[in-house]
DNA sequence: AGGGTCATAATTTTT
DNA sequence: TTATGACCCT
């Protein structure tokens, strides 16, 4: 409780019903809930088995488990849950994997493998809209719908057949013993609907919430935590709605409000104090926000000081604007002997970090991006763990196609569309079929000879992974079907390859660490389930953290600080976006705005483009109307141009004035 | 099967 | 403008 002021600590001693704590930027939010956790453990008598801290990312997650872990001793937080959402879901379907009708070692398919397996759907049931379909189908995971409620809302014939859609893609999946990440979610909700026994074996199993974010709760996780939580309503949720900026992806800030109705005595704590920026700044953000509707004030405060103001920068175009903002940087980095790692370019899309970029590499000036494919987007190690998923679950069909031609086998199109047809009339997974001997009959010798090749190999290492540790299995794997010499060949430099290879080591480490760790003891499909939740970047971007000016989104930025936050393009049409103008939208961009604010601990420069190359195309662009939302005592502009008529006028006056003074 | 050409679109992202 | 995907040709 040491160093906690009044707020944070009424949050962690209030027990006796569900909490919500409001916790603007930079008020310690992480702090109250580890704290709390310690608290509970320590002054109220629960044991660490049955507290379960939730988080949106592993990121999040982890600081949580490692803060936590400095309050508390080995002993004591022995058993404690410290996991993202679907982290959660995961370990609930792993218990309760026959309950749910699938079998253990279930593979989880990633966006992109639902991806394909809905576009082959679309193209069998010759539906054009492919592309939202994958999107809208996780909106409505999201949103906790099933295929029949869909149905019976669907009026016209597109959004019923979206529907069959759906319907066919969770039949397919399940068939392939998979579930996807929205899934991982979803069932457990489902699960417990169904079986109040089990739900109750889980609510005294987590007989404490505390829940992180939670204005990014989505339909679904939000059934998941009631579910939990009970009538009991043992729960601390800890969220700030200024900062939601997920509606988009089906986060649903008003749960703040749903909580109230859920629960009518529950207390509400605020804290307004921010530990992170100057007056200025917060005074700035608040303004803004301000102009936002609110079911909660909050006003953030600080004992930091007054600071400097925020500096606005106009510029002729994006090029300049990435001079100044560069220009800027090293001016700070040698005058104030500011390091480069207090620096951060925070803008509203990805594209906008092109020119910053180039400018930043040719002053010689360390830089890092955030943002971009992810290690598991990466098709070398996609396909490693695809070899995985199949050696751990033979009736994954998305890792059977994925691998079967990952190294060439020469097994073509026409091979595999009789082997799909054939376990479709058998309603069996490709890789058993391709073993039946009734359906050897009716491929050529050839073909026949391939697949025997390979299907044989396969159970070889099935085998293998019955007596040997996982490592040894990939590693297996990799030799044997020469995936160095294969990278080689498919990369475009052997400089590429190389790195590519790294990545594929990188795997095999993961996997032998792992296992070190006591996962995967019982089966690999653990270590699979695992990794594809837990992005390998992760470990290597902390491995690596260098001083280096960070460049990242305004989305990325989230429950970030920098000394120095430059927030480029505060243009119309760029943020607020051209996509979100209506109401909801300006109120979201607004928030968005607002995070990016309060990044800033001493100081914050906000530039835009007065003109920008739009896909091809030179166009004027007007200044953000956020600007116009901002407190004008704390701004300094920029070589402001004389541009309204007021104040043409008033320098024509001004002028007129020394005019008059000079001639007596 | 792989490479080249043309049309098309162009947010934010975690797991 | 640039990136991606579909399509077609060899």
């Amino acid at each position: 409780m040491h160093g906690l002021n009044p707020q944070q600590q009424a949050a962690v001693v209030h027990l006796g019903s569900p909490l919500l704590v409001l916790a603007g930027a930079g008020s310690g939010k992480t702090r109250v809930i580890t704290q709390k956790i310690a608290w509970l453990i320590r002054q109220a008598g629960h044991e660490a088995k049955n507290i379960a801290a939730i988080t949106f990312t592993n990121k999040a997650a982890r600081e949580m488990r490692e803060r936590a872990g400095q309050l508390l001793s080995k002993e004591e937080a022995k058993g404690l849950t410290v996991a993202t959402f679907h982290t959660l879901g995961l370990n609930i379907l792993k218990q309760e994997v026959k309950k749910l009708g699938y079998k253990p070692g279930f593979s989880i398919l990633d966006a992109q493998d639902s991806d394909l397996v809905l576009r082959e759907l679309a193209l069998k049931a010759d539906i054009a809209e492919a592309d939202d379909i994958r999107w809208q189908v996780s909106r409505w995971k999201n949103d906790f719908l099933s295929p029949e409620q869909v149905m019976q809302q669907a009026t016209d014939e597109l959004s019923q057949r979206a529907a069959q859609l759906y319907e066919q893609y969770q039949r397919q999946i399940k068939a392939y013993n998979a579930v996807d990440f929205d899934d991982l979610i979803v069932l457990p909700v489902q699960l417990f609907q169904q079986y109040p026994e089990v739900l109750e074996r889980w609510q005294r199993r987590l007989r404490y919430l505390l829940v992180d974010e939670y204005q990014d709760t989505n339909a679904c996780q939000y059934q998941l935590i009631r579910q939990l939580a009970g009538v009991s309503g043992a729960l601390t949720t800890v969220g700030d709605d200024d900062q939601s900026i997920y509606a988009w992806r089906g986060a649903r800030p008003e749960n703040i409000l749903q909580l109230q109705r859920d629960y009518p005595h529950l207390k509400v704590i605020k804290l307004e104090q921010n530990y992170r920026s100057t007056q200025r700044i917060l005074d700035s953000a608040n303004y803004l926000i301000g102009h936002n509707p609110h079911s909660f004030e909050k006003k953030l405060w600080s004992t930091l000081g007054e600071g400097e103001p925020i500096l606005i920068m106009p510029c002729r175009s994006v090029e300049h604007e990435a001079e100044k903002v560069v220009g800027e940087i090293m001016k700070r980095h040698f005058r104030e002997r500011a390091d480069y790692k207090d620096f951060a370019i925070l803008y509203r899309g990805n594209h906008q970090s092109r020119t910053f970029e180039t400018l930043l590499r040719q002053q010689n000036i360390p830089y890092q991006i955030t943002g971009g494919t992810s290690f598991f987007e990466r098709t070398e190690v996609k396909d490693i763990l695809a070899y995985l998923r199949l050696i751990s679950n033979p009736n994954d069909d998305a890792a059977f196609l994925r691998v079967i031609n990952t190294p060439r086998r020469e097994i073509g199109t026409s091979t595999l569309e009789k082997l799909g047809d054939y376990a479709h009339e058998r309603n069996n997974s490709l890789f058993v079929c391709a073993q039946e001997l009734a359906f050897a009959e009716r491929v050529s010798p050839k073909s026949r000879q391939r697949l025997e090749h390979f299907t044989a190999w396969l159970n070889q290492l099935i085998e293998l992974n019955q007596t040997e540790a996982p490592a040894k299995v990939v590693q297996r794997i990799i030799t044997d079907i020469h995936y160095e010499d294969w990278l080689l060949q498919n990369s475009s430099s052997p400089n590429m390859a190389e790195k590519r290879m790294d990545n594929v080591h990188e795997v095999v480490d993961w996997v032998h660490k792992l296992y070190e760790d006591g996962l995967g003891k019982e089966s690999l499909a653990e270590i699979v389930a695992h990794m594809s939740l837990v992005d390998l970047l992760e470990r290597n971007s902390e491995e690596t953290e260098q001083n280096a000016v960070t460049l990242m989104t305004l989305h990325g930025a989230k429950g970030l600080e920098f000394p120095y936050v430059f927030l480029i393009g505060a243009e119309e049409e760029i943020l607020p976006h051209l996509h979100s103008m209506d109401e909801a939208g300006i109120q979201e961009e607004r928030r968005l705005a607002y995070v990016g604010i309060t990044r800033a601990q001493k100081h914050l420069t906000i530039s835009y483009a007065k003109t920008r190359s739009r896909y091809g195309e030179k166009m004027a662009c007007d200044p953000s109307r956020f600007l116009a939302e901002l407190p004008e005592e704390h701004l300094e502009w920029q070589d402001r141009q004389v541009s309204t008529p007021e104040q043409r006028q008033e320098t024509a006056r001004a002028y007129i004035a020394s005019l008059k003074d000079l001639l007596g």
